[in-house]
DNA sequence: TTAGGGCCTCCAGTCACTGGAAGGTCAATC
DNA sequence: GATTGACCTTCCAGTGACTGGAGGCCCTAA
């Protein structure tokens, strides 16, 4: 099938279909003009990539994944422990959120919001507030 | 002060600090070695952003709350709106991740995790659970 | 004089696409 | 047969917010 149909099918953009070839994630045959031939097992793969990287696998991780997808002999283990990460990793995303939306919400409260230029969050931000948060050294 | 003091007071990387010149966040003197020359109100502008990248404001959000913060004039109302605006961005990614975790952590409890290669993480990936989510036309 | 550390610019890379230009192919219609 | 328009191709550049590295100048201290 084209790339527009294997787009169709696998819900997945053309453009990141041809991105997905470019980085080796699928490998298409050729059709006499030149056109990417998708095979079934080739929807199948991108359907694996849409749904992983919709769950918030990067890009290296769906290609391992990809990888225990296509051995056969695989652990589940393996899958189980790239799963398992990811989910550690959305709850430091959450927390960090959280308190993020906890300082916002105190400034915003604190705020009169009319047209008065005097305004406690940019007094904040100009470090009337509390200490800075140190943003060197991160990874 | 050089950027290596500049860069100590703000807590911002030295790096950062000349992305942030390049892209007209804060323009210092030069001295005549050509070194950066920042002055009290550079610094002030540093560490302001620092304050409200650390919260999460986007580099032109910042723009916006830096112009304000120099404009003697403004609205606290103007202020308070970008925040706002924010903390329902916040709460949308939190949301979303709360999702995304649920969906994980439902896999993973369903996988025995052990050296077979049954595995019903890979099975939901490859399109043997629920239907894909559509990735096309994401903004 | 030499070593080191700090500073400079410029270029390239990150991640995962996305947009656009310039052009070839195909099927249907006039 | 010509034309239209959808679909396909490649290639290049841009996104956001930095980060790393090369190559080289400047400054201070031993």
């Amino acid at each position: 099938m084209n790339i527009g149909t294997a787009s169709e099918q696998s819900r997945l953009p053309v453009k990141t279909i041809r991105y997905y070839e470019d980085i080796g994630l699928v490998r298409p045959l050729r059709s006499e003009n030149g056109y990417r031939d998708f095979s079934d097992a080739n929807l199948q793969t991108l359907k694996f990539l849409q749904r992983a990287r919709s769950l918030g696998f990067s890009i290296e991780e769906c290609r391992e994944l990809l990888s225990l997808y296509e051995d056969g002999n695989r652990a589940s283990a393996d899958v189980k422990a790239i799963t398992q990460s990811k989910i550690v990793e959305i709850d430091r995303k959450i927390d960090e959120l959280k308190s993020l939306k906890k300082v916002l919400t105190t400034l915003s409260d604190a705020c009169h919001g009319d047209s008065r230029p005097t305004c406690p969050i940019i007094d904040d931000l100009a470090g009337m507030g509390e200490p800075d948060r140190d943003m060197r050294g991160r990874s």
